[in-house]
DNA sequence: CGAACCGTATTTTTT
DNA sequence: ATACGGTTCG
């Protein structure tokens, strides 16, 4: 089997050994995603049935990437008939079939974070509680946490350990809000991410027939990445894997970089006990990375106490030391990284593609965006909104879910009035309350109305009459309209097209693009779908279900691919670049100061910089800033603790052009002249002292700095690049045109001005903070009269 | 009802 | 800095 030869010794063994439970520890860059396609390739090979083998990763893109590997390997006939996904699209399709059992609609609709945090929210105004005490992400994120670990509503409201933390937290009634966003939920024929995996855990308990059904069907398990698997998705791997114990996990303790989202790095390290007859196979020898990377790496980790032993190495060059930036702002910081690149790429002759700048928060991302900016280099920043979490793209699917699931509560909410019909915040009210009252989905409120007795106006009714006819008539058309042609005709008859094509602003117009661009998706879809099973078409609903659960990493059509990428470490994770910039090494943002006051957090942190240093082959560049912007203030840092776990002998610093100053710990150094310019309470880290009356200092500097900020503001004029309008009106009986104009300095808008005047193609406008601007008319852009 | 104003919170996020 | 949400004002 020639295909085995292109593995090396210990990739091989775990690649053969197909049956009996197994955990391969494979360190960065070991070719960890080799060994799971060869894997399932070769079982493949030995005759197993593709259909019996169910492969689960975290991202689709995995997913996606695994198959198209194992297609080239055993074709793709056999290959796309592997259950191969992450674990969300596996569960839910399984869910779907099953949905009955567990009460639910077999079309049941999946409510993303956002439709889950709008609908705590309302709960927690039901309820009457402080949404300053309840916050709902953190109330999302507890009841996440509660469904990562099985933990029912039921089961929370007698968990001491929960309530009591909940009662030391002031928020006593997390319980009751749990309670009733399952039920609403439910009510609403709506599952929540978590439940995807909590509800497959109740179906696999309760209907022991159907978890037999499933643990014969699967003969082969394998997880990837199961380092990030939380306690729902170890149980249900658990259960499957109970017949045939054909399991294999593929992960990196040291890769473990998701706690905070219930990721349990103890799956990993009790696998033994579990399985107490499983073998372990160790991929140690990293492909990616130079010698010197792979050292300060191990050097690095080795400082966690948590973890597997192992002893990675590799057979490539020693390659050039590290190299850490010291500069004394964070706009410097940009610079240098943007002339170091510029530098490398055209000394080594490098494309702009080879290069990533990593950091912890997306907040970094802007002064790095700036510097590039200014030299040129293509960039690309990701993370940030994804296609499918924008507003008119929600909307649009909103309307998409009312049509296959009209109970969906949170859809609901968001199309009643919109586009305008007049059906305002009162009678949505009077709709939950009654809703509530006869414990029955709004819909069946509106479509119903002579069965209940609501509050709501005559008025209110026929315009609720309406909406209910024309989803009906969408409804109608499901079996016989294909995804495309139904989610066309929708998005025409709802004015929703109308409506964004009626903004003429930027943003108006890219949202229209947006929404074009969802309807060209579904014309793919429409058409590759029903090319692959001929004969029949594609739903609505079918398209929805592909929809939900894919974030937009997928969409990745890119005009121009070869750019330096910005992103997170954590987006980061499975990707390599020749040349990694990991920037703003500093104390309480990596680590972060949510995470250095534990020991478990700290270590956390400590792998997500194990992670951004192993994504590089060639070389890693560190950068940290004496100062940096944090909310507005300028505050001073201290260098990252991760820096001195850095051994000398393979970090190089550079001198800093011009100060001169080599100890760059050393505090004062050119210090005061960065101090002078700023106002008194720019040091949020030192409070000012006790006695005066805080809130009398700040009231007053906050005056000041206004004042401030409006100098600099009207010195900033120089700089504006552009002035578009936001938005224009005209009035028909005296003809003239109102425009709001909003002014762009270099990229952030910073304001809205009224148009006073306008005439011949000049306009007068008003900014509040800057004053009147003269500003000169042509064609859809603003330009200002000098 | 929309514009203006004010207060507040602000890590990371595969689905 | 900035974005968002809630409130108030015209």
């Amino acid at each position: 089997m020639h295909y085995l030869d292109s593995l090396n010794e210990a990739q091989r063994i775990a690649v053969e050994n197909t049956h009996g439970p197994s955990m391969v520890i494979a360190g960065a860059g070991s070719g960890k995603t080799r060994v799971l396609t060869f894997r399932i390739a070769h079982l493949i090979h030995q005759g197993a049935d593709p259909f019996s083998i169910l492969a689960l990763t975290f991202t689709n893109k995995a997913a996606r990437e695994m198959t198209e590997r194992i297609s080239a390997i055993v074709g793709e006939r056999e290959a796309r008939n592997i259950w191969m996904g992450t674990f969300h699209s596996v569960f839910s399709r399984i869910l779907r079939v099953e949905a009955e059992k567990l009460g639910y609609p077999s079309n049941f609709t999946i409510y993303d974070t956002t439709d889950s945090k709008n609908l705590i929210k309302a709960i927690i105004k039901e309820l009457g509680l402080d949404d300053k005490a309840y916050r709902p992400s953190i109330v999302y994120n507890r009841i996440s946490s509660a469904k990562n670990n099985l933990i029912s509503p039921e089961a929370y409201a007698k968990n001491t350990e929960y309530r009591s933390s909940d009662k030391i937290s002031g928020k006593p009634q997390l319980f009751e809000i749990y309670k009733r966003y399952a039920l609403r939920c439910f009510k609403a024929g709506a599952m929540d991410f978590d439940d995807l995996l909590f509800k497959t855990n109740v179906l696999f308990r309760d209907f022991p027939d159907i978890l037999h059904k499933y643990q014969h069907r699967f003969k082969f398990l394998l997880v990837d990445e199961y380092q990030d698997t939380n306690y729902s998705q170890y149980l249900i791997v658990k259960k499957l894997a109970a017949v045939y114990e054909n399991l294999c996990v593929v992960g990196d303790d040291a890769q473990s970089i998701y706690a905070f989202r219930g990721a349990n790095i103890q799956n990993i390290l009790n696998f033994r006990k579990d399985y107490p007859g499983y073998k372990l196979y160790k991929l140690e020898q990293n492909y990616r990375s130079t010698q010197t990377i792979v050292e300060v790496a191990n050097r690095l980790i080795a400082n966690n106490k948590d973890q597997i032993k192992k002893t990675v190495w590799t057979a490539n060059e020693t390659g050039p030391k590290i190299k850490l930036f010291n500069t004394l702002t964070d706009s410097e910081e940009g610079k240098v990284v943007a002339h170091s690149i510029f530098e490398i790429k055209s000394h080594e002759m490098r494309k702009p593609k080879d290069f990533v700048i990593l950091y912890r928060t997306n907040a970094q991302s802007r002064a790095l965006e700036e510097a590039l900016r200014k030299i040129d280099i293509p960039y690309r920043i990701y993370g940030g909104l994804s296609f499918y979490q924008r507003k008119e793209i929600k909307d649009l699917l909103a309307y998409y879910r009312m049509v296959v699931n009209p109970a969906d509560e949170e859809a609901f909410k968001r199309i009643i009035n919109y586009p305008k019909r007049g059906i305002g915040q009162s009678t949505l009210e009077r709709l939950v309350v009654a809703s509530n009252h006869y414990n029955v989905s709004i819909w069946d409120l509106c479509k119903n109305p002579d069965r209940y007795t609501t509050q709501i106006s005559s008025g209110a009714q026929n315009k609720i009459r309406e909406f209910v006819m024309m989803i009906e008539s969408f409804r109608a058309m499901q079996d016989s309209k294909n995804a495309f042609a139904l989610g066309k005709h929708i998005a025409a008859s709802s004015d929703i097209l109308k409506e964004l094509y009626q903004d003429k602003s930027p943003e108006g117009v890219g949202r229209h693009e947006n929404v074009e661009e969802l309807l060209n998706a579904m014309r793919e879809f429409s058409d590759r779908t029903e090319a692959e099973d001929a004969g029949g078409i594609k739903t609505l609903g079918e398209f929805l279900q592909e929809v939900v659960l894919l974030t937009d990493q997928d969409n990745d059509k890119d005009k121009d691919p070869d750019h330096v990428s910005l992103m997170t470490i954590h987006m980061a994770k499975g990707l390599e670049f020749p040349y990694v910039y990991i920037v703003g090494l500093e104390e309480n943002l990596f680590p972060s100061q949510m995470s250095v006051n534990s020991r478990a957090d700290l270590e956390e942190e400590r792998r997500l910089f194990y992670v951004a240093l192993t994504r590089a082959e060639k070389r890693v560049f560190l950068s940290c800033a004496n100062t940096r912007y944090k909310w507005g203030n300028l505050i001073r840092c201290e260098q990252s603790r991760f820096l001195e776990e850095i051994d000398t002998d393979y970090l190089e610093v550079p001198e800093r052009q011009g100060s001169g100053a080599t100890d760059f710990n050393a505090p004062g150094r050119s210090w005061g002249s960065y101090h002078r310019p700023l106002s008194p309470n720019k040091t949020t880290d030192t409070p000012p002292a006790s006695g005066t009356s805080s809130k009398q200092i700040s009231g007053g500097l906050t005056q000041k700095r206004k004042q401030q900020e409006a100098v600099r503001l009207a010195r900033t004029m120089k700089k504006v690049s552009e002035v578009k309008p936001t938005s224009t009106s005209e009035s028909a009986d005296n003809g003239s045109v109102k425009i709001q104009v909003g002014m762009h300095v270099e990229h952030s808008r910073f304001g809205t001005g009224k148009v006073e005047q306008l005439e011949q193609g000049k306009a007068t406008v008003f900014f509040p903070k800057i004053g009147r601007k003269q500003l000169l008319l042509k064609f859809a852009r603003l330009k200002i009269v000098e």
